[in-house]
DNA sequence: AGAACACGTCCTACGCCCCA
DNA sequence: TGGGGCGTAGGACGTGTTCT
């Protein structure tokens, strides 16, 4: 029931292509609406402690294991004519923090980012910089927002300034959405840009560890 | 001047690894 | 086997800046 966006095109649609919609965004909604539910049951079931329940079910990673090995899906035209150099993609389940509307970032891992982009990096790039890289990021539709990515003492992988804008642009949520990741070099202007896609899922809560590990980690195998 | 926003740092939870 | 140390990610909160 997952839906995504990526080379989703606008066109005129029939009146059974509508309701089919319809239909969808029905079900999305359903989802959302169970999602809250049970994250605000979890949070009174947590009680006083703050410890989270995890998200542990193998329905969950059976989901998430057919999502990952998927093959990549077409990029919107206004990516694909402008991609140069390309990274492998990093998956990653939405959290509070990056949906936060005061936080304004999309923290990212460092393993991650460590393995899958810094090989598009080169010397004179100001990443490490206290100001970091300006990059453009095509969202879903091919859309560019302006953002700036850095690293937070060095260690901690950030996307921030606009970053906010465009969680509520595509309406982002915490736990059932996940984001596909890409960083690449524009074929004319060799600056760094990055591609984001995101594709929902029926789950409410945060992963477990067990799970982030196998689905996410286990793609960074060659 | 106060509110809202953006950014940065610190704290906590949790998993992994090493060693006794 | 289990406990302590360490690293990492997520969340909380403080501070600086901009806007009204």
């Amino acid at each position: 029931m997952a839906t995504s966006t990526i080379g989703a095109k606008r066109k005129r649609q029939t009146p059974e292509e509508e309701k089919k919609r319809q239909e969808q965004d029905e079900v999305v909604t359903a989802a959302f609406a169970l999602s809250h539910f049970m994250f605000l049951r979890d949070r009174i079931q947590a009680g006083k402690k703050k410890k989270i329940i995890k998200d542990d079910t193998e329905e969950t990673l059976d989901l998430l294991l057919r999502w990952t090995s998927d093959p990549p899906k077409n990029l919107p035209e206004a990516t694909t004519a402008v991609l140069g150099r390309c990274s492998k993609p990093i998956r990653k389940q939405l959290t509070m923090s990056d949906v936060k509307g005061d936080q304004n970032r999309l923290m990212l891992s460092k393993a991650q980012v460590d393995k899958n982009f810094m090989p598009l990096f080169e010397e004179s790039d100001t990443l490490l910089g206290k100001e970091g890289t300006r990059v453009s990021v095509y969202g879903p539709d091919g859309k560019v927002h302006e953002m700036v990515f850095k690293m937070w003492n060095e260690k901690t992988p950030v996307l921030m300034s606009g970053w906010n804008t465009f969680v509520k642009e595509y309406k982002l949520s915490m736990y059932c959405d996940f984001l596909t990741v890409l960083m690449f070099r524009h074929k004319v202007t060799r600056e760094i840009c990055v591609a984001i896609d995101f594709t929902r899922h029926p789950v409410a809560r945060q992963l477990s560890e067990r799970i982030s590990k196998i689905v996410f980690k286990g793609e960074d195998k060659d």
